[in-house]
RNA sequence: GGCGUCUUGGCCGAGUGGCUAGGCAGUGGUCUGCAAAACCAUCUACAGCGGUUCGAAUCCGCUAGACGCCUCCA
């Protein structure tokens, strides 16, 4: 018996429009594509929401017992900068500005890409693989494509003969649009382009002299389309047609409904069972941009070090803040929302670290089996983390309310409540635990802390207050609280 | 211009045709030598207008606004 068959999830499919009950392929394993960075610049703190979205579905799925494969691209294929057949390629340009090689760009943002995700505390995919490790997979699926007559080959490049698929297949049934508006909204080009159309899309590139990444192929040396990546790698790792593809939602126009077109038109049928797709990430209600000044990066969250927000935060704060909004929803990255976060954050955390400590009765005053029923149907209802975090405050209410000995609980039920708690957080949602001042790796300050506690209680027993409230004011300009408890005194340092 | 998503209390952010979301802030209280911290309790909602319905913040229409996509950015 695994827990996935006890508790059923449904997901958002961008296809339907609806939720739908989860169903895989292959009872008990799921395949997963999400559509990972292009590796020219630092990940994009938008982008890095998207993963953690997709990280917390891997995580879900895993806990339920199923066997997951997740297969997370990286584009390190430069690609042009336009879909208008012109233009210049990303990682070269910025090679060039740089003056470095192409895969120097790559390879420094690869390595940017994985440190920060690493500080969020990701789970790696199953398998990373790379645009350029498969450029033979890109070629054959070219080939197939050309031969069921979706594609046409000119001057050494082939494109994607939208208006002819069109004839026999649905262009446009993930972003729902069709192609008659799209043919009446498109802007004249300035014919310099091989199309036949302007919905085509390339999927082979003739490399122009001073092109760096190329690529041998029947038509030319050139570089793959940028569509054709994902459908390449998705289809190598999990087959012609899998369970579940993801992505940021600015990426279901034009890059997903070409990557459904591009298989169905080379495999002759439709990948993906389960379409989902993760909403934008706003800063003070505007899209970010870097020219507005309007931005942050990732690493910047930590050190603090950006006009946008006021106090360094840790991962696992910014974390917390992102996972309290539905993955489908906009979310507004703010100070003060991220401020919030950090109180609700720490209140969470200092509750698990009662859980220890907790006084066992003979029976339970609380009803343990439905409320950890609730966190499930928060997460089968299309992953809502929002609401499992509602669910996870109301367990701190319960872990508060046994402190102070207004409810009771069990032996049998504190286990699993302490499982459960520890599931949802740290295995499902991926927060890591705050550091406590007991666990502080600074054992010079900590000890150095304890003395002036000790001084300082002294001082209050001898009811000398003008010392004691020295040693506690001074501190406190030095950044480090005193928290007087039932126990004694803690403090934490900021 | 086209397509799509959205508009919830001081702020963030869920959800639903009739039943308290939650967090932060505020207010009251417990604790404290006083505070802080912690804990307990609690106030303020569903953009506007019209319609469907016994009943809508929840469904439909219109208006206004926001955001996204339509140039590959997640």
């Amino acid at each position: 018996m695994h827990l996935y068959q006890e508790q059923p999830i449904k997901i958002y499919n961008s296809l339907s429009g609806e939720k739908e009950l989860f169903k895989p392929i292959n009872d008990g394993y799921v395949g997963m594509y999400v559509c990972g960075p292009t590796v020219y610049s630092n990940v994009h703190l938008g982008n890095v929401r998207t993963f953690m979205s997709f990280d917390m579905v891997f995580r879900y799925l895993k806990h339920l017992g199923y066997k997951v494969r997740y297969v997370r691209n990286i584009t390190d294929a430069g690609h042009l900068e336009n879909d208008a057949d012109e233009g210049e390629d990303r990682i070269a340009k910025k090679a060039r500005l740089e003056s470095i090689e192409p895969m120097e760009v790559v390879q420094r943002y690869t390595v940017d890409f994985h440190n920060i995700l690493n500080k969020f505390n990701f789970l790696p995919p199953s398998i990373e693989p790379t645009a350029t490790g498969h450029i033979i997979e890109q070629i054959e699926l070219i080939k197939d494509i050309l031969q069921n007559g979706f594609a046409y080959e000119i001057n050494g490049s082939v494109y994607f003969d939208v208006v002819k698929f069109n004839e026999s297949h649905d262009y446009g049934k993930l972003s729902k649009r069709n192609l008659e508006d799209m043919i009446h909204n498109t802007r004249e080009l300035d014919g310099q382009s091989d199309k036949r159309n302007p919905q085509d899309f390339a999927l082979w590139k003739k490399a122009e002299p001073q092109h760096i990444m190329r690529w041998p192929s029947p038509w030319s040396d050139g570089f793959p389309g940028w569509h054709l990546e994902c459908t390449a790698m998705s289809t190598k790792y999990l087959g012609e047609h899998f369970d579940i593809h993801g992505g940021g939602m600015d990426l279901k126009f034009p890059h997903h409904e070409c990557e459904i077109a591009q298989n169905e038109a080379a495999k002759g049928q439709s990948p993906v069972n389960y379409w989902m797709h993760a909403n934008m990430l706003i800063m003070n209600g505007k899209k970010m941009a870097k020219s507005t000044g309007n931005f942050i990066l990732p690493n910047e969250i930590f050190t603090g070090d950006n006009a946008n927000i006021t106090k360094a935060f840790s991962p696992s704060v910014a974390r917390f803040f992102m996972l309290q909004a539905h993955y489908r929803s906009v979310l507004d990255f703010t100070n003060d929302g991220l401020l919030a976060s950090e109180k609700g954050f720490n209140r969470l955390m200092e509750a698990i670290n009662h859980l220890d400590h907790l006084p066992v009765s003979t029976t339970s005053s609380i009803d343990l089996p439905s409320w950890i029923q609730k966190c499930y149907d928060a997460m089968n209802d299309d992953f809502n983390s929002p609401i499992l975090i509602a669910n996870l405050f109301e367990g701190v209410k319960y872990i508060n309310q046994i402190k102070e000995g207004n409810e009771s609980i069990s032996q049998e039920d504190l286990n699993s409540f302490k499982n459960t708690i520890h599931t949802f957080v740290f295995d499902v949602l991926g927060l890591l635990p705050s550091q406590s001042s007991s666990d502080n790796s600074d054992d010079k300050l900590t000890g150095t802390v304890e003395l002036l506690i000790k001084l300082r209680q002294e001082a209050r027993a001898n009811k000398n207050f003008a010392l004691s409230d020295q040693i506690r004011d001074e501190l406190t300009s030095l950044g480090i609280q005193l928290k007087d408890g039932k126990e004694g005194t803690t403090f934490s340092t900021n």
